[in-house]
DNA sequence: ACCCTCATGTAACATGTTACATGATTCG
DNA sequence: CGAATCATGTAACATGTTACATGAGGGT
């Protein structure tokens, strides 16, 4: 059983879901930490339902079109929460494309270097927005228990933000002096 | 070509190394933005090497121990080139297996949750220390060019730690509240 | 009618991981 | 002389991406 598969059994878990809500969980709200492709999340509902961790149940939308509802079996609970108290792996590494462009920044003068930074910083903060819209929706002083990952999760990820923000405003002062 | 062959073209570029050389900058150096195994570096080398984009050397080391070293070809100098000058692609997302967990925290009771951030904050610890020893080395008032990605990188790596750890302390906090 | 979203699936290909396989060199 | 490091390569497998293929539902 691969990561992913563990994602899917606890997205199910959470809430009766089709393959479609699942691709689109996975490029909106769990995009800051996990993802997957549609290809991926179909073949992937078939071995759990395989291996009898999920099992759906065809609903009909309109007149003929059926869609799978999963949800989660007993089975797929105990898998679940095996999984949940597994050891940590080692601090994951992400692959990040501007950093490594940034190593090698030799190769460009600084006004490209400076173009580059000035590229990501407005990507960041546009996601800042995003992410800070989402935050606000929030009443800090009543999360509900079923919401304090979600919440936990969005706090970190505006705190790396912009601290990201920061170090590209600090990293393009310094290339530019 | 993929990412990985600009990685190990822009290291061969900076500097002429064995495969070996690159499978110890990718686990150390390298690894906070992108990463490769031994295996895929030398077959990676060797579609460069068809490619025309590197070439390499044969030197003895010791009596018969043949190692290859491996240094940049013009054309692989205009490939990377070419490539340093691209558009960057989206923010990318890491896949982090800790925030997957914090996401499915309703699976936990509190302390089981508290005992994870508990051993994640060590980890960022770790290496934060590791990261400053390294950043300490650096006279930050005469930063070689060459050097300026090295240590805005590092120096971007810390402030991303220690956010994250300041995270993680307000997290814990939060959580046994 | 048309377009966007909802909905499911497969095929081919690219990338990444684990394991296997081998042997020299260096340092204590 | 033994252990850690230096050094190169392949095979099998797992994971992830792009592209193809199809069709209904809902709103304007």
């Amino acid at each position: 059983m691969n990561t992913l598969a563990y994602a899917i059994l606890g997205l199910i878990d959470k809430d009766k879901v089709t393959g479609y809500d699942l691709t689109k969980i996975f490029s909106d709200s769990v995009a800051d930490f996990w993802s997957a492709k549609q290809s991926q999340i179909y073949t992937e509902l078939k071995k759990l339902v395989d291996a009898a961790l999920i099992e759906y149940e065809v609903v009909i939308q309109g007149e003929v079109l059926e869609k799978k509802v999963y949800s989660i079996t007993t089975k797929g609970k105990e898998e679940l929460a095996a999984w949940m108290h597994e050891d940590e792996p080692p601090l994951s590494q992400s692959k990040d494309i501007f950093k490594l462009r940034l190593y090698f920044s030799e190769q460009l003068t600084s006004q490209e270097l400076c173009g580059k930074f000035e590229k990501q910083l407005e990507k960041c903060q546009l996601l800042l927005t995003r992410y800070t819209i989402k935050f606000n929706e929030y009443d800090s002083s009543d999360i509900p228990t079923a919401k304090i990952g979600d919440y936990l999760l969005l706090k970190g990820a505006i705190a790396h933000l912009r601290t990201q923000i920061e170090w590209l405003n600090e990293s393009l002062a310094y290339i530019q002096k």
